[in-house]
DNA sequence: TTGGAATGTCAACAAAGCTGACGTATTGTA
DNA sequence: TACAATACGTCAGCTTTGTTGACATTCCAA
């Protein structure tokens, strides 16, 4: 039988054939879908969305980081996290305080309220994630993060460690 | 030190603390931005987006698909899927053949025009999930997928198995 | 004191999703 | 043979989230 492969390529390469690639591919779009299905129907009553999420966590991961910070952690133009941060900080999700060292910068903290909407997302997004590890196993999920970290670009990748470590 | 684990956690969940979801999270969101960012490249060229290049992913995968069909694979709506379609049939990318069995069902192709810009797209994407693969390893590949197809909603993981095996 | 950096705001626009409504051709069924 | 359901296309209108470009304000630092 004819599996499309070169007789002379060892098992040690099958993983890195097109057809392995392509169901790779075909994995990480499927499977993000599936990861932001749940922040998205929490959002959606609130008439908030996936920006939201994003500018959220990040916040909540670093209390106190700046706007600057932010825009390039999310990777978006200042105007665009403006639009999406300014409701936030209407809604009293968000407070922004001046800068002591630096009064141009704007220091970004969670609100209680933002805390607890912070927790329902992160919640609902951690379950899933949960779910797919305990299904999967720690050797899996350890190669999970192989691959993904190593998918990354290398600016991406450092904003990624920068935090990785952080404690809670 | 106190590490925040609780001392009877044995070793063998300790990837399924909050912090370790906090970091699968987190390199999804990261993950998926390197994911895209070359196809993105490529498409902002040309005037066409990320919704064209899923249709003429998946029109390339199931060559005689129906409009149908393609439109829960994507999991959008048909006006959102027709507007992606109307402009890559003008543009020749795809044709689009009345059913012979069913007249209703237009069956969609990629043109030879259409089959190079997949060629393209999934050339720049294959590349870095080429060099991620063979950075992580073929088990963390394995593990990468297996929690990728975890963390898919049922009826996704549906389609992604559907398509899994079929050959080139 | 002056140039540049950080921030914010206004305007205009585009991609890509959504709902709702409607028309047409075709098919299956009562 | 009527009628209901299906597949597809399209129009209109709306939302979210991204983009540029222009411009003002505030403040640090050379």
């Amino acid at each position: 039988m004819n599996d499309g492969m070169p007789p002379q390529m060892g098992q040690s390469l099958l993983f890195l054939t097109d057809e392995q690639l392509r169901k790779g591919i075909e994995a990480m779009f499927f499977a993000y879908r599936g990861f932001t299905a749940d922040p998205d129907r929490i959002l959606a009553d609130k008439s908030y969305g996936r920006a939201h999420h994003r500018a959220i966590h990040f916040i909540h991961r670093s209390p106190g980081t700046t706007v600057n910070n932010l825009l390039s952690i999310l990777g978006v133009t200042k105007q665009s996290l403006n639009r999406v941060l300014r409701t936030l900080i209407e809604d009293g999700l968000v407070a922004s305080t001046v800068g002591q060292r630096d009064k141009r910068e704007r220091h970004l903290h969670l609100t209680a309220a933002g805390a607890a909407l912070e927790r329902e997302l992160s919640d609902a997004q951690r379950d899933r994630m949960r779910a797919a590890y305990r299904a999967a196993g720690p050797t899996a999920v350890a190669g999970f993060r192989q691959v993904l970290e190593a998918m990354m670009d290398e600016e991406t990748r450092h904003h990624y460690e920068a935090m990785k470590d952080r404690p809670e």
